[in-house]
DNA sequence: TAAAAATACTCCATAGGTATTTTAT
DNA sequence: ATAAAATACCTATGGAGTATTTTTA
C-alpha cells in the first residue's frame, strides 16, 4: 500500500454520527437500535471518528452531549452527506439514461423528414440528455461510429449488403419512401398529376452527388435503368435546396425522396411516379457494443416515431 | 445488520476510478503502479464499482475506454470528491479552532478596559469564529457556564475562595487594577492630585449595587473599613455611567476601578488614592471540561492582552 | 511475443456482533 | 435499581496482495 497512506473517510460512520447527533435527546442506545446495529458498535464508531479527528465530538456525563466542535462538525457532515445523496441520485439518473449526451449523425433527408419529431419526443422524455447533432457525409459517419465519436447515425441505404462486414455496426431500416419526380413548373408533363419514369428517358437529369450521397445517387441511377434508360446527367448536387434551385432554373429534372415535398419552392412541382416506384430506405446505425442506456432510449424513440416497415 | 441494507459508497474506490479515468490514455497497469496498489486489485475495484452501479463504466478491447455513461459518472464523481476534500479541509480548520462560535459573558468593567483589544486581536487571528457577546449579571453567568450556554465569562472577583467548590469551573485572574476616587469637580479635595481614603470617612458614598456587581460592592466596602470607617451609602448603582452621573450631581463620591478613567464625564474628576490602595481583580472563568480548541485559542489571546499578574 | 487485463487464490484488518462491566441517576 | 455507555472478546466480510492465465495487437 501507499506509504504516505491516509485513512479514507468512512461515509457510513459519518451517517451514523449525524443520525446520532441529530437527535434532540442524544441517546446512543436508542440510536443504535434505530440504526439496527448493536450499541457497543455505535459507541466504537463514534470513538473511532473522534480518534481520527483527534478531537472530542461529545462530552460524556456519561450521557452524550455535542461539544462545540461537534456542532460545527455536524453541520459540515450533514452538508457532505447531502452531496453524497445527490451524487447517488444523479448516478442513478445517469444509469437510467436520463442524464448524459448522445452524438447523432444526420443528413439532409432525415432532417427534412422524421428528425424533428424524433428530437421533440426524445427531448420531452429525457430533458437532461444533450443531443449533439452532426451534419456528416456518408463516409465520415462510418469512421466516427467506428472510433466512437458518434453514437448513432442516420444513413441512406441503397441496400443492406456490404455494410455490416465486421459485425461492429448494427443497422435498422426505419423508413421507406418512394422517389418522386421533381419538375420545373413550365415542364410539359407538369400538368399530369402522375408521371411515368420512362417519359423522362431523354430529359436532362440532376443527380444526387455520387461522392457525398452515394446511396441516393445509386438508387436514382438504378431506377432509371430499370425504367429502360441511362439518365442524361447534366449536374450533380448534394443538398436538396441546390437540386430544387437547379430544377427551378429549368436545367433539368430530378428524382428525390418523397420527403422533399415538405419543401415548397417556387417554380418547382412534385409528381407521383406510377408503375414500378423506386423506394428510398433510411436506416439508423450504431455500434453493436455500445450498451449505453441513452442510446437504447433513443433507438426506442426512433422506432416509436418511424412508420412501420413491413 | 439492517435488513433493507444498501452498500455504502466507498470513497477510496471512487478516487481510484477517477484517477484511472482521468488519464488521457487509460492504462490500468500504469494507474495501479502510480496508486501503489497491485494491478489485479485495481481491476477488481473497477469491476466492483460497475457491479454496484449495474452499468459498465469502461469498454474492454481489452484496453479500457470510458463508456458514455462512464464519462457522465466521472464528472459526478469528480464533483463529489471535491466536496469530500472540502469537507476534510473544513473539519481540519474547525479542529484547529478556526471555525465555530464562542459565547462570551461580559460585564461593564471588562467592556470598558481589555475587551476591545481582546476582540480585535482574536477576530484578526480567527476571522471565521463567531464571537457572541452576552451582557450578563454575575449570577446568570455562573448558571450559563454550568449549563454550557456560555463558553467563557469575565467576572469581577472579590477573592478566589468559594468560587470553585465543585471543581467544575476554572478561574484565572487576568488583571488587577487599583480603585480610584471619583469626585465632583466642585469637591473641596478635587484640587489635590492624590487623596487618602480616610479623608472621605464622613462623605456620602455611591456604591456599586450589591445584587448585580457583588464583587465590586464588597471590595469598596472592605476598602473603607480597612481605612477605618463604614461608608455612608446614599445610593447603589450598577452601570458606570449611572455612578458618574450621580457623582456629577454632587450626590456623593464613589470608588471605581481605574479603568473608569477611560470614561470622561463633565463635572467629574478621578483622583489616585495613596496609602493602602484597594485592588480590583478581573478574572476569566470557563468549564474545566470544555476542551474546545476555540476556547483554548481565546484564552491565549486573553493572556496575551492582559497585563501580567504577578 | 509482449503488454494489458482478468482470474484464482491467499492473508488479515476491520466491520460487525455478543456478553459483561462500569458509571451516574 | 436502572439505564446508558464503555470494555472485552469473538466472527466473518471484504480490503489488499501474489502468482498465473487469458486476450489482443
Amino acid at each position: 500500500m501507499n506509504p504516505e497512506y491516509r485513512k479514507p473517510i468512512n461515509i457510513e460512520r459519518l451517517k451514523r454520527f449525524v443520525f446520532l447527533a441529530e437527535q434532540e435527546d442524544i441517546n446512543l442506545s436508542h440510536a443504535a437500535k434505530e440504526l439496527h446495529i448493536p450499541q457497543p458498535y455505535l459507541t466504537r464508531q463514534i470513538q473511532q471518528l473522534e480518534e481520527e479527528l483527534g478531537v472530542e465530538l461529545f462530552v460524556r456525563n456519561p450521557r452524550l452531549e455535542l461539544t462545540s466542535y461537534g456542532k460545527v462538525f455536524l453541520k459540515q457532515a450533514q452538508h457532505l452527506l447531502g452531496q453524497v445523496e445527490q451524487f447517488q441520485h444523479l448516478s442513478q439518473q445517469a444509469k437510467q439514461g436520463e442524464i448524459g449526451r448522445l452524438s447523432i449523425g444526420i443528413n439532409t433527408s432525415i432532417s427534412n423528414s422524421l428528425l424533428p419529431d424524433i428530437l421533440r419526443v426524445f427531448r420531452q422524455k429525457f430533458p437532461q440528455v444533450d443531443l449533439v447533432l452532426q451534419e456528416l457525409l456518408c463516409k465520415e459517419s462510418r469512421q466516427r461510429l467506428q472510433n466512437r465519436t458518434l453514437d448513432v447515425d442516420f444513413e441512406n441505404l441503397y441496400n443492406l449488403q456490404d455494410v455490416d462486414k465486421h459485425h461492429v455496426l448494427t443497422y435498422e431500416v426505419i423508413s421507406k419512401e418512394p422517389l418522386v419526380m421533381v419538375l420545373p413548373q413550365q415542364h410539359s408533363l407538369a400538368n399530369n398529376p402522375q408521371v411515368q419514369l420512362a417519359d423522362f428517358a431523354n430529359e436532362p437529369f440532376i443527380l444526387p452527388c455520387r461522392e457525398t450521397v452515394p446511396a441516393l445517387h445509386q438508387l436514382t441511377r438504378m431506377a432509371c435503368i430499370e425504367a429502360g434508360f441511362h439518365p442524361n446527367v447534366v449536374q450533380e448536387a448534394t443538398w436538396m435546396p441546390t437540386v430544387l434551385g437547379l430544377v427551378a432554373s429549368e436545367m433539368g429534372v430530378a428524382l428525390l425522396p418523397a420527403n422533399v415535398m415538405n419543401l415548397q419552392r417556387t417554380g418547382v412541382v412534385y409528381r407521383e411516379i406510377i408503375g414500378k416506384v423506386p423506394m428510398f430506405q433510411m436506416a439508423i446505425a450504431w455500434r453493436r457494443d455500445n450498451h449505453s442506456k441513452i442510446l437504447f432510449n433513443f433507438l426506442n424513440v426512433v422506432r416509436e416515431i418511424s412508420p412501420g416497415v413491413y
